[in-house]
DNA sequence: TATGAATGAGCTTTCATTCAT
DNA sequence: AATGAATGAAAGCTCATTCAT
């Protein structure tokens, strides 16, 4: 009976959440199942948690876990599009918006703002992101999932790179581009500080402002005549 | 039967020559399982592809595969390992200094040549790549072998990121964090352009042009006092 | 689909009856299981029966045998253990008290009555007792079972064989050896009429009278000064 | 590589000699496998001893194993029969003879000459004796080559006891039912001491004495009045 | 709502044995 | 005489799922 540390008791909470809010309150066993579920597909992958394992682990019947979700793949989902649909794309367009008038639209602010609030409510769903991230491959569902809803968050992020280059303050590149930069340095952060060399030491806050900087300004210093010139 | 894509194809050949540089050269079945695990696994994910399907695709019995692999797991780990452990990381090291020696140390330069190198090596193994993403965080076997091999092909590059910094060219960080931001934003664009969006459209060039730009020098423009001082 | 003999069948309702009442009542399918793995172990011995043959020959499914018991080994162990600890040894203890106490000790007449009554009760287990005979050198957790238990089934006799001897009316010899010698000669004519050369053609009665007056005084007709002096 | 016990390899050695005096000299990767063969044998059961094992215990490949013995089976009959047939049995017969004429006849110094030196010739065996007692249920060509021996060599024991009931000195009894009994304490002796409780703290002279003093006269004193009548 | 019992299809792996060299 | 390669058959066991209660 392994202990659940209280980083993935909170996730799980987050997640248990997120579904009673779309399906209304959960019985207590079926409860069990979701929790059990997201430990157990995070620490052995989607295919080697057999629902033998979740059922034990939930105190119930493996015939429960069907009597709630019509297939394996179907509890997978069951657990993964809320928190992709109603927690972290719909925040973050929303969220985007707010920032944006309170900083008055300057990006590095915003990027600062907005990057760290992501942070903090991705580590909230740390265990099923890195479910979500192994499964989505070969899940269709999962893809149509995530990229339908991703370029809703992404609106006001494009919007707003627009704007600086029109407004010449930022360099003329794809917005699906820079977009894609900054998925990418965001993303490596948290799967290095989450999936491969989990543990202290990271200090999210930090790590954000230095990987604004370097979006911003680069790894090099300034100097006369290296500045490229488009 | 499915058709193999050429694009596969090439991997599979530049994966059973890796192999072969080990193992010597491999008996006609033992050629046709390995090409077939790399295809079976790259379509299904390590745990969907059966022995059962690789056996028949390759023509020969499934206790042929036993006779050669000891266990399905080992089968995985001798297609990945000689990618990794002789192809990806020595051409690395040799080639980083190769290329220093050439640029005269111009950092942009020398990761313009570098990460297109990487890239078009990259690419040949693809395939394998994505098998090896899946299933790092599960198996300790390879994560093993994939970072006792990196750090010996990340030294060239923190030498000349120190050598860098010491000479005032290049902002203080830490060079695991330049690293990092390095690795994340070559690998964001590897996902992007192999798994999430395979197909034409992508410029491999011009990327990784792009690339090298806003590491060097941001996504803003310069202006009178936006500079970072520190 | 071989017809059980009614000697076989006899065998079969005492095991169930003694799984039973332990497990409680079994239900059908699980009755069929443990019936027919009896029948298969002793036709084929424990390798050579197959959980598939089993299965079919008791109109279930495979997999039913393993919700019903772990693993092979595990069938193996149910059913043998049952009758060792609950069945063969405990009833000899008791048993024996009682006869003893009938019998005024006199040693001859307890020794008959017993073993008499011990060789109906192994009769009924026979073919069970046959498995448990093939599979005892290879597997420790039988051994751990049948050694486990035999000490207290022997507590009665090595005392009455201590009262004997301090009695002078037994000759004086280690009680493990005589206890060897009495398991030896019972042991040897159950395999016999058993194992080696099933059939009719043996008296019970008659060869325990012979074996207990073998015990007693030997083979050897009592003459002046042939009797041993020690 | 487990390391034989002196006591196994002696009992290989006399394996080997027996066979080599019928089929002729073994050539030495012949004489690994007969070598090898015993061993797993003894150790693990026939069943479970794979040939796969002693191929490479013999440092031979598998498919050398059966360019000298057609089958599994056969390998282990031809490793039984000349034990049986040649040296056990034969061994017996002829040194009965010569014993009963230097013993003058006298039973009980005949048998605990016999026995003892039975108890030598076997215990030089005993890795393979422990295989036939497990196959010789299941292994028809066991049987058939054990008990068409057997009677030969049980022949001048019988005629002996058939002289000492008629002098009036045994008590009468069935030949073979005083031939089991032997073979029981006999085997019984054996077992215990090899096979349930091997190790030191057993003395075989001692216990064969003990053996022959019960055989002859039974475990009770002689008083007057308790002997027998008949 | 919950479950114990049951299962068909599938899994990876092992087996003794054959054959071309 | 010896073997590396190959294999069909079978092994024990697990899987997600169904169904009567």
């Amino acid at each position: 009976m392994p202990e659940p540390q209280p980083a993935v008791d909170e996730a799980i909470a987050a997640i248990v959440q997120a579904i009673s809010d779309i399906e209304g309150p959960l019985p207590p066993k079926k409860r069990a199942i979701v929790e059990q579920a997201v430990l157990t597909f995070a620490e052995k992958g989607f295919d080697a948690a057999s629902t033998k394992e979740i059922a034990q682990r939930a105190g119930v019947a493996e015939a429960t876990i069907f009597r709630h979700f019509a297939t394996k793949e179907d509890l997978l989902l069951r657990l993964v599009q809320p928190v992709v649909s109603r927690v972290v794309v719909p925040a973050a367009t929303e969220q985007f918006e707010r920032v944006m008038a309170a900083e008055k639209g300057r990006v590095e602010d915003v990027l600062r703002v907005v990057l760290k609030e992501r942070l903090g409510v991705i580590r909230r769903f740390a265990p099923l992101i890195r479910i979500l991230i192994q499964e989505i491959p070969f899940r269709p569902e999962l893809q149509k999932v995530l990229f339908s809803q991703i370029p809703a968050g992404l609106g006001g992020a494009l919007a707003m790179m627009q704007r600086e280059m029109d407004s010449g303050r930022m360099r003329r590149e794809p917005p699906t581009r820079i977009a894609r930069w900054i998925a990418s340095l965001f993303g490596g952060y948290f799967i290095a500080s989450t999936i491969f060399a989990p543990g202290p030491g990271w200090d999210d806050d930090a790590e954000v402002d230095a990987l604004v900087g370097v979006l911003a300004h680069g790894i090099l210093k300034v100097s006369d005549g290296d500045g490229p010139q488009a």
